[in-house]
DNA sequence: CCCTGATTCGC
DNA sequence: GCGAATCAGG
């Protein structure tokens, strides 16, 4: 069964996407492969992310010459290039699946590359607010936003806070639905608990 | 080997 | 539209 996308869902992709994470670690945020994460990013238009590879494109036999006039215009229809695309290296939070039990954080595994074995903040362990986005990407990214409040309002995510309640795929699961904060798709609350470090939960059963 | 993302193509 | 399979670079 192909993946439902919803809208939350494709907020989280949107938001996790931009934070700089790996596929694969969204993938592993959001329960998909990824493959999905890629697949869809794509569609979705987003993208701009430093790629490692360029695939040798098989060769056009057919026109080596006419790219003159493709479509009406670019297919940045609302994607102010980052002028600059360091990789990030701050790692939201887990989402709350399953059990957020106020284990400690394992072993630090070899995710992202830069993660440090800080212990974060358990989800919903821990009454000390999350300790300020110190991301390298998080902070030059709200600077552009606050000097740009109005003007593409491109990132239109759900009126409602989509932190993951509960075991996605179960019957109790939903999203807070709060408001969020504007840009983001967490209300304020969960979006402390979102933008802690942590540097992996490969084992995100489905 | 591990990781990464990109593209293709059957569904 | 979706994503596994595959490809390709580090």
């Amino acid at each position: 069964m192909a993946m439902e996308w919803t809208e939350e869902t494709i907020a989280r992709l949107r938001d996790l996407w931009q934070q700089g994470l790996s596929t694969a670690e969204i993938g592993r945020q959001l329960s998909v492969t990824k493959n999905a994460v890629v697949g869809k990013a794509h569609r979705l238009g987003l993208k701009p992310r430093p790629s490692p590879i360029r695939r040798a494109k098989a060769a056009a036999p057919a026109e080596p010459a006419a790219q003159a006039a493709p479509a009406t215009t670019s297919p940045e229809t609302a994607a102010p290039a980052v002028a600059e695309p360091p990789v990030a290296q701050a790692v939201p939070a887990a989402a709350p699946i399953a059990t957020p039990e106020p284990e400690a954080p394992p072993a630090p595994a070899t995710a992202v590359t830069e993660a440090k074995p800080e212990p974060a903040a358990p989800p919903a362990a821990e009454s000390e607010p999350a300790p300020a986005p110190r991301a390298t990407r998080a902070q030059p990214r709200a600077t552009r936003a606050a000097l740009r409040p109005v003007s593409e309002p491109r990132r239109r995510s759900s009126q409602s806070c989509c932190w993951p309640l509960g075991d996605p795929g179960t019957p109790g699961f939903h999203f807070c639905g709060a408001t969020p904060l504007p840009g983001k798709p967490y209300c304020a609350e969960h979006a402390q608990l979102a933008y802690v470090k942590l540097r992996d939960r490969r084992d995100n059963v489905a």
